[in-house]
RNA sequence: GGGCGAAUACCAGAGUGGCCAAAUGGGGCAGACUGUAAAUCUGCUGGUUUAUACCUUCGGUGGUUCGAAUCCAUCUUCGCCCA
């Protein structure tokens, strides 16, 4: 049987190493479950390894996309099962490496089938939340799928949005699409998490922060700077440095910002396998 | 030596007699999560295992008052000003 080998913990722990080890063992290649090192042109930040780090191992969705495209844990998911076949038909291994967590649920355990939002149904849709306000947004909401309206976190308007457009795209309740099903999978996989102490991983963290700073971080952020409103972009390491060049900040102010929401995105994460833990993930 | 001002919870900082365990922000902690997820959102943050409850807090001490973080006296520390 096949097998997916998946490396995942918080940033900063050190799964890059570990992937390249495991993959050097088993002569095999490292698909990457990272939503920003998926794109291209932002290295420095999101801590891509370079080429001989690298150490001639193949890395698939890695500086993949341009800074602009759209992806999601959907389109990874069949992107990486695709490459993951691919690997197989000429190792018994695969190896997966990163921390976005919903990106590796999606491999692991699948997610539902939505239909894509077109344009001609999200622009418009935007536009009049904009103008009718939030609570417009999530009456809409109760209307056309009451079910999902009675569980949403109605404070998350990322979320009432999101279920608002997929009702409109798809003529049918989100609830009704939402249906959390495990997919099954002929494959074999082995999920390593990578734990530490938590003060040991908020020092390398704040270390490596440091370092990336060395590497030239703020050279980096200043090239996508006029990019800044992308997605893409919206990440922590950059979106502190464009403070910076907006004068919202000082530059050690935004270096010690940095360290602070990665170690904020790092306990969540933490959150994260924590619950998967709980639940026997 | 004299004058004035300030001392509030981990930090900053509101509050100037009861509605104050004390706004707000930061920091910290905890959590949610099925479509741009390094995103987005939520809760807690004096103690008492539960609390519309009780106890201990607003520099120290002593007063005034039914009641004080808030008023008075005094002490301590810090800041500014005059010598």
């Amino acid at each position: 049987m096949k097998k997916l080998i998946v490396v995942t913990g918080p940033t900063a722990s050190g799964k890059t190493d570990l992937a390249i080890k495991l993959a050097l063992e088993h002569d095999t290649e490292i698909i990457s479950a990272d939503s920003r090192q998926i794109y291209k042109g932002i290295p420095i930040v999101t801590a891509v390894p370079d080429l001989s780090q690298r150490a001639g191992v193949t890395h698939h969705l890695m500086e993949a996309l341009p800074l602009d495209a759209y992806y999601s844990a959907a389109m990874f998911e069949e992107d990486a099962l695709k490459i993951a076949r691919s690997i197989w038909q000429r190792r018994d291994v695969a190896v997966v490496c990163g921390g976005s967590m919903m990106y590796v649920d999606a491999l692991v355990k699948g997610i539902d089938e939505l239909p894509t939002v077109p344009d001609s149904i999200r622009l418009p849709l935007m536009e009049e939340w904009r103008a009718n306000g939030d609570d417009w947004l999530r009456d809409r909401l109760k209307a056309l799928d009451p079910e999902y309206y009675a569980i949403v976190d109605r404070a998350n308007m990322k979320r009432v949005f999101h279920a608002v457009e997929i009702c409109l795209a798809a003529g049918a309740t989100y609830s009704s699409l939402r249906t959390g099903k495990k997919k099954d999978r002929d494959f074999e996989i082995e999920k390593i998490v990578i734990d530490m102490p938590r003060e040991q991983l908020f020092d390398r963290i704040n270390r490596r922060v440091l370092s990336m700073v060395d590497r030239g971080l703020e050279e980096e952020a200043r090239r996508v700077y006029p990019l800044r409103h992308l997605n893409s972009l919206n990440t922590v390491g950059l979106k502190e440095m464009f403070a910076y060049f907006d004068g919202e900040m000082d530059r050690d102010t935004a270096i010690a910002r940095i360290q602070k929401n990665t170690r904020v995105y790092a306990k969540k994460q933490l959150t994260w396998l924590k619950k998967e833990k709980g639940n026997n993930g």
